[in-house]
DNA sequence: TAAGTGCGTCGTT
DNA sequence: AACGACGCACTTA
């Protein structure tokens, strides 16, 4: 049976099963591009079931696997796989980078982020680069509040965002 | 105070 | 040209 499972840009998308459902994780030949909180999956997705799978995609995937679990755990993430970023421009993969900066427990402002990009003006520009992280929980975009400890927002649902927080110990205001 | 309105500013579509 | 996962200043009640 013909395998259908790389993507039509050359993404492999794997499976990982969570106390919290099944993600999806996409892998490109430079690493992990991208995942799927469970009820995100379209059914047009086709997952693969090893066979041409690289033996560095399993790898990776193993990782993945495991940071997955710590991050839902609320624990901290000692190792990710590569990430292939290539998808955003470069002022989302620089926003991106300083999420990956934000650890555990810790939080930033959508304003202080801009501010770390070094222009405060960018506060909403922001926003949308995070809107666009296309690797959520691992990528921490659910750590980036509003001003005030306000929940803001979270392509994910909101109630995604409440619940990785909640278990990281973080406190919002509202 | 708390809640609501207006607007600057920046990257993206 | 229009729109946000914003943040402030500034009304109102």
């Amino acid at each position: 049976m013909k395998n259908t499972a790389e993507g039509k840009n050359g993404v492999w998308k794997l499976p990982v099963q969570t106390t919290d459902g099944e993600f999806l994780a996409h892998y490109s030949v430079n690493g992990l591009c991208g995942l799927d909180f469970p009820y995100k999956q379209d059914p047009g997705n086709h997952t693969v079931n090893g066979a041409r799978i690289s033996s560095e995609i399993r790898e990776w995937h193993k990782q993945t696997v495991k940071a997955l679990e710590s991050s839902l755990a609320g624990r901290m993430v000692n190792e990710l796989p590569p990430l292939d970023l290539s998808c955003g421009t470069d002022f989302q993969q620089r926003v991106w980078r300083v999420l990956k900066s934000i650890a555990c427990g810790k939080t930033l402002s959508y304003g202080e982020v801009a501010d770390e990009l070094g222009d405060r003006k960018a506060v909403r520009a922001v926003g949308r680069a995070c809107g666009a992280n296309p690797i959520p929980v691992l990528i921490p975009c659910h750590r980036v509040l509003a001003s005030k400890q306000k929940i803001g927002g979270f392509s994910g649902g909101l109630d995604w965002k409440r619940k990785l927080l909640a278990r990281e110990g973080v406190l919002l205001l509202e």
